[in-house]
DNA sequence: AATGCGGGGTC
DNA sequence: GACCCAGCATT
């Protein structure tokens, strides 16, 4: 054990104080009113990189559409797309649906090491769903709870690097180790969301604010340390869009650098240097500032087409890109 | 180890 | 409008 951690020893009663503050602070959230695991393990999904209040109503209608595993299990994967439609990251939707068929046959597995194993089940998932489901004792590592642990404990760990994020996740294991893991993780979780927050940190009603090295030593704004970005490009997308009889013409994506292999626009881009005077709509994928400069067509002709009606076109491709688009020709066209 | 995947929030 | 955010799969 690194000295860094010997100074957790002298704060034997962390996790009691936190489990009492997540108690009695928790907030009231639809998935928190169950322990069924597809449950638990749908929100954890939606949450991976998506606000809570982003998640509410995709959560509530996801289920009303599929209530049960099984459910899930048997749908056509375009109707989970569908679903799915507009909270980004797709494939988070088709490993879960790949994971249902699984899950739905044999039942979950009540460990993290098992259902680590499932697709779309990461570190931070599969320990999520152990400990809260099933009360295994085991930490969860996520945004929240790397931005609580460097401050606490005053650790300048580059979490970013997998080596160094197991000393983080080292230490969440022995919390969760002494027990109640379930409102462990998730106090440790809410005290990020709500407390420990990135900006206008509210150390007043921190459970740990007394005892906290980054507060101490006036590292709140330093830690955790910020993770090396990439620089961003700037990409000119020109798409032509042709619409015939409520149906848009698609190519499968063999030209862009983003959404690779998906059906989008025929059409043409170029990396610039700079961002374009005049453009239609604005859109981002991770690095790349995408630009884009409609181009509407009567007819579009060529063997690799598909001609895709509007109404099916979530389920063909559930990108919000295509959506600004197409919201862009139709708001053209009314001018 | 590095890259791709999207949408939303903040200032 | 610029900048920030992060779990999992793939390569």
């Amino acid at each position: 054990m690194s000295a860094k951690y010997e100074h957790k020893e002298h704060h034997k009663d962390d996790h009691k104080s936190l489990i009492q503050w997540y108690k009695k602070n928790k907030r009231s959230l639809p998935w928190r009113a169950s322990k069924d695991p597809y449950k638990i393990w749908l929100s954890e999904v939606m949450l991976q990189q998506t606000t809570v209040v982003a998640v509410i109503p995709y959560f509530e209608k996801f289920l009303e559409k599929f209530p049960t595993v099984q459910d899930l299990a048997k749908a056509p994967e375009q109707d989970v797309l569908e679903a799915w439609a507009g909270l980004g990251y797709y494939s988070r939707a088709r490993n879960l649906h790949k994971a249902a068929k699984a899950l739905a046959e044999n039942g979950f597995p009540e460990t993290a090491a098992e259902l680590l194993e499932l697709p779309g089940f990461g570190p931070y998932t599969s320990r999520a769903v152990s400990s809260i489901a099933f009360g295994e004792k085991v930490g969860v590592l996520d945004g929240n709870v790397i931005r609580v642990l460097s401050r606490k404990y005053g650790l300048k760990t580059e979490w970013w690097n997998n080596k160094a994020r197991a000393e983080l996740q080292t230490i969440s294991d022995q919390l969760a180790a002494f027990g109640q893991s379930d409102s462990l993780n998730q106090g440790l979780m809410e005290l990020g969301a709500t407390v420990c927050t990135p900006q206008k940190v509210m150390c007043v009603l921190c459970p740990w604010s007394q005892d906290c090295v980054a507060r101490d030593k006036n590292l709140i704004e330093k830690l955790p340390l910020k993770k090396p970005r990439k620089q961003s490009e700037v990409w000119v997308w020109k798409p032509l869009v042709a619409i015939k009889d409520n149906k848009v013409a698609l190519i499968q994506n063999d030209y862009a650098p983003f959404l690779k292999g998906q059906w989008i626009f025929p059409g043409e881009i170029a990396m610039e240097k700079s961002k374009p005077k005049d453009y239609d709509v604005k859109h981002n994928i991770t690095h790349h500032d995408i630009f884009i400069q409609i181009t509407q067509k009567k007819s579009l002709a060529g063997r690799n087409i598909q001609w895709v009606n509007l109404k099916e076109l979530k389920k063909v491709n559930p990108s919000s890109l295509l959506q600004k688009v197409l919201q862009k020709v139709f708001q053209k066209v009314s001018q």
